[in-house]
RNA sequence: GGCGACGUGCCAGAGUGGUUAUGGAGCGGUCUGCAAAACCGUUUACCCCGGUUCAAUUCCGGGCGUCGCCUCCA
């Protein structure tokens, strides 16, 4: 099987090879820790843990190592812990603690929370999470060997990338350098050579976050935004790697300022061999920001639809699509995840199942999910439909492993519907006993044939948000979707 | 202003140089005392204008429109 991505830098698909048969590496820009994750955040979350899991399956397969199975899958996600926005909301939490105190309390918390986030979304844990604030001394290093080979200098005890010292600056993004400018809205720092030029280093301000700055500059000072994604990768998968993620937003100038860091310093013609990027979000038609009141974040969603919900309407789109975000969607999403554990009950994986052929292959197409969905509804319908006896078994755990490769399906039924945040809500409101005291009175009336009063208790348990099932094996009930 | 992405039926959303995408909704039916769930059937497409081609929704050019980036951003 051969998988095919979409690499941002060629503007090409092209089949995926790793540099190393024995090792695949993945980087993955991940959140500034300052505040609750967003919707916009859970896309790349999503979207790269289920490359994670493709290629993880493919090295087991043999694919790259000529069959032995034995290809190991490094993925990197960051966590930014240094930053403006952060400083900013530790001032403004805990107005009465040194800066350096709050800070701290700001990115535990949001570090926490954004891993129960991304963890309720069915994201297995990346093989390494690292920290900026544990790889100042790789961002120091890279810093020195850019000013010594003159692709940086010092300025007013900043340190700052000379754009100039790139002829192939700007390849990823594809900008002509002389419009930006023209269009830039952004002030220019005096000390700057070129209004392009970005921050490696910078000063820090008394009570700031920070370090012994590098290149003999007497003040201590803190990190640049793209030095670190630099250093890390650098850490944990070296000089060049296989694939570089994050959000589309994020190529200029955030990967094209990383790719300038990186292959200054280490000679190199790339810095990494693909590089994929997922598109945008917008909630309900509109640019989701703060000041129209539409930032929605990953834990206020967790509060009303289960995660695996969240999950499959991010899986119908494409990752490079954009996706609007909306009520109505996840409704649609809910009523597929709802049907599909009908299918697949109570039942546990079996040990000799294995995902579907055809969800593979679709897979291996770009990350086709929405087509691999397709895929799923398909086999839902031989399972409902025609198929039968050791076919229709054999389907549901092809279905079932199909589902849970893409991190979907994963609990039982009972599990699904007990852990529902709204059914759960509904549930506290309701007298069990009563209810089942209402569903025997109406047993009693229909044996009577008094379908008025089996109607009218109906109704009423309608009302309070329980619908009931008659089978011939009696009526049950649950609440209502 | 520059760069880029995208325009598919009521909605969501794949894909393809010629053959039903799929899902939701709607409508009709099966089942049911009535329902619910499920199943079966069914309606509605490829922004506009040129070009290439035996054939274009699919390729090329132009137009219009939407969105994003160029400032922190997934």
């Amino acid at each position: 099987m051969e998988l095919k991505l979409y690499d941002t830098l060629t503007r090409e698909k092209r089949v995926f090879a790793p540099i190393d048969p024995q090792r695949v590496r993945m980087y993955v820009c991940g959140p500034t820790v300052y505040d609750f994750a967003h919707i916009g955040n859970a896309r790349p979350a999503i979207v790269f843990d289920v490359l994670f899991r493709l290629l993880r399956h493919l090295a087991k397969q043999g694919v790259w190592d000529g069959g032995k199975g034995e290809t190991a899958v490094t993925y990197v996600r960051n966590i930014t812990d240094v930053d403006d926005k952060i400083n900013a909301r530790a001032a403004e939490e805990y107005p009465d603690l040194p800066l350096n105190e709050a800070i701290r309390k700001v990115t535990e918390k949001t570090d926490r929370q954004f891993h129960e986030d991304v963890a309720a979304l069915g994201c297995l844990p990346p093989t390494v999470e690292p920290r900026a604030t544990e790889h100042i001394a790789e961002m120091r290093m890279l810093i020195e060997r850019l000013v010594e080979e003159s692709h940086a200098y010092v300025a007013e005890d900043n340190v700052l990338f000379s754009v100039s010292s790139m002829p192939d600056y700007s390849k990823l993004s594809k900008r002509p350098l002389d419009e930006m400018i023209a269009g830039a809205r952004v002030d220019v720092a005096p000390y700057k050579r070129d209004p392009m030029d970005f921050v490696l280093w910078k000063p820090s301000k008394p009570g700031e976050p920070a370090w012994p700055s590098p290149c003999g500059i007497a003040a201590p000072g803190r990190p640049g935004w793209h030095i670190e994604c630099s250093a890390m990768s650098w850490k944990h998968l070296g000089e060049i790697f296989d694939i570089h993620g994050g959000g589309i937003d994020l190529v200029f100038p955030h990967h094209e300022n990383e790719i300038a860091q990186s292959r200054c310093a280490f000679h190199t013609p790339v810095m990494a061999n693909y590089w994929m990027h997922n598109g945008f979000l917008q909630v309900e038609g509109e640019k989701m920001s703060k000041s129209l009141g539409n930032f929605v974040t990953i834990h206020e969603l967790l509060a009303d639809w289960p995660g695996e919900v969240i999950r499959f309407n991010m899986l119908r789109t494409h990752y490079r699509q954009p996706i609007d975000w909306t009520t109505r969607g996840l409704e649609e999403s809910e009523k597929t995840i709802d049907h599909w554990y009908e299918i697949v009950g109570d039942m546990a994986l079996h040990a000799d199942a294995h995902p579907d052929p055809v969800v593979l292959q679709t897979l291996c197409d770009d990350l086709n999910t929405p087509g691999t969905l397709t895929r799923l509804h398909a086999i839902a319908g031989e399972i409902r439909g025609p198929a039968s006896g050791l076919r229709q078994i054999e389907l549901k755990r092809r279905f079932k492993a199909s589902a849970e490769f893409l991190g979907l399906l994963e609990a039982t039924r009972g599990a699904y519907l007990e852990g529902h945040p709204r059914r759960k809500r509904i549930d506290r409101t309701i007298d069990h006993t009563r209810i089942n005291a209402l569903v025997e009175a109406r047993t009693i009336a229909r044996a009577a044939k008094n379908f008025a009063e089996s109607d009218r208790i109906r109704n009423e348990l309608a009302a309070m948000g329980v619908v009931l099932k008659d089978t011939k094996d009696g009526t049950t009930w649950e609440i209502a979707r």
